[in-house]
DNA sequence: CACATAGTACTGGACAGTCTAGTTTGATTC
DNA sequence: GAATCAAACTAGACTGTCCAGTACTATGTG
């Protein structure tokens, strides 16, 4: 009854999409003086449909959004926009994948390297902080609620959500984390669970209330300083050198 | 643009609902032999169009479901369901905030009372279990996931979820802190900041992968025990008497 | 010229909510 | 038990609106 979709890299869309695709590169971009990319008219007009299609799915989620409004926020035709597009489903799932990519990485390029000398308290909580920063952005909150809504029409949307987002995040700090038990900095027996007690202990209130309570409930910055300092400290208490 | 609605128990809808109901109740409900309520042809066809929509609304989310489909599934006529509710609104809004109701008590009455006697940190895993059990449900986490979904369109309805879900479980768990705070059994500076602690370090995880991941990765109960004894023995290690 | 785009009308289908005409239920009364 | 009556109900047609996606013509643009 109600229609369920999944990501199909090789399937039709992907196909279809990847002859479009290939039709825009044919025309080499310019290069500006500066060095930057000069866009011409197809990949302005391209890029202003993504901006305006991401806000507004975002705001009023897959149902909520329709087609004709896209267009008119990208001072685009309707012709225009399924000239680059195959879909509204596909170009759902374009955005919220992209998304995605770009904010785990972001995420991920912002974990701070450890100096052996400091202090590992000091070196957690500033870690803690630069997570929470980056994460507890209205964009990136209301991704996710967009994609834990439409978790039963787009399931695939949601794990990648998953493994780019909280996975990654905690993967890459249990592999610090058993460099530090190596060095005996740390007493843990599994990284794994180590960083996921980490993760939560610093993330789970502040996104928790974020989530229901709306993006005003973002913590202010001396908050979520406070916050993770108090977060670290129990993680220290428990896996820190006795 | 988009509808924003909000709760309004005074309102119009409520005014109207209440003059409905008092027909209802001008019928006596007869009683059964067994004593159990025999409940009229109205209350029988109430219940079915709450029950057929709430596994449709939890299903397909609120844009997703259809009136129509709701009168099918309740087999009864479309006219019915409007004669019981005003407006689909109307309707979504009172499944939800009932279910995040029953849902909090149920939650609210699982609380185990600490015998004096027992080993606190036993005491508390069987409480982090026991929590971990009736949240980890498929209908609690569709009810999440709806919710959260919604946030733009029915704020009120988080709001809600909220404080009835997890403020409510976090200040009955900062309560319980303060006591045994008290008689020395834990060492806590803010019983609210431990219990949001012990809450997350309990929950977070195996919640955040089942609002992704879908009903499937809900963990199984011998996992859960031990997930709830590795949440503890960290919270204890950060607050237990030294 | 070739191609992208604008503008706009159109198709086909979905859906919230209403209307109507007739049927069922169950309590009351004779 | 039969007749009566009001409220609740069914079935389905209907309205008005919205919307994904298409068609077509005219207008830029490289």
């Amino acid at each position: 009854m109600c229609q369920r979709y999944t990501l199909d890299p090789i399937g039709n869309h992907a196909r279809v999409q990847q002859l479009r695709v290939s039709g825009f590169m044919t025309k080499v971009t310019s290069i500006h003086p500066a060095g930057t990319a000069e866009p011409n008219r197809s990949e302005r007009k391209h890029k202003a449909i993504l901006d305006a299609a991401t806000e507004v799915f975002l705001q009023n989620g897959y149902l909520g959004t329709n087609m004709d409004d896209i267009a008119a926020r990208s001072a685009v035709s309707k012709q225009t926009v399924y000239k680059h597009f195959e879909s509204k489903e596909a170009l759902f799932v374009e955005i919220v994948t992209s998304m995605v990519s770009v904010a785990g990485d972001r995420v991920h390029s912002q974990i701070p390297e450890f100096q052996g000398s400091e202090d590992l308290a000091e070196y957690l909580s500033n870690y803690a902080y630069q997570q929470l920063i980056v994460v507890l952005t209205p964009r990136l909150m209301q991704l996710r609620r967009l994609v834990i809504g439409e978790v039963s029409r787009f399931p695939e949307l949601a794990k990648v959500l998953y493994e780019r987002g909280p996975k990654r995040a905690m993967m890459a700090l249990a592999a610090n984390f058993a460099v530090f038990a190596e060095r005996g900095l740390l007493e843990i027996e599994d990284p794994a669970i180590a960083a996921s007690h980490f993760n939560w202990l610093v993330m789970a209130e502040p996104v928790n209330q974020v989530m229901l309570l709306g993006d005003g409930a973002i913590p202010k910055l001396d908050a979520l300083r406070r916050h993770a300092e108090q977060g670290v400290s129990v993680f220290m208490a428990a896996y820190g050198r006795k």
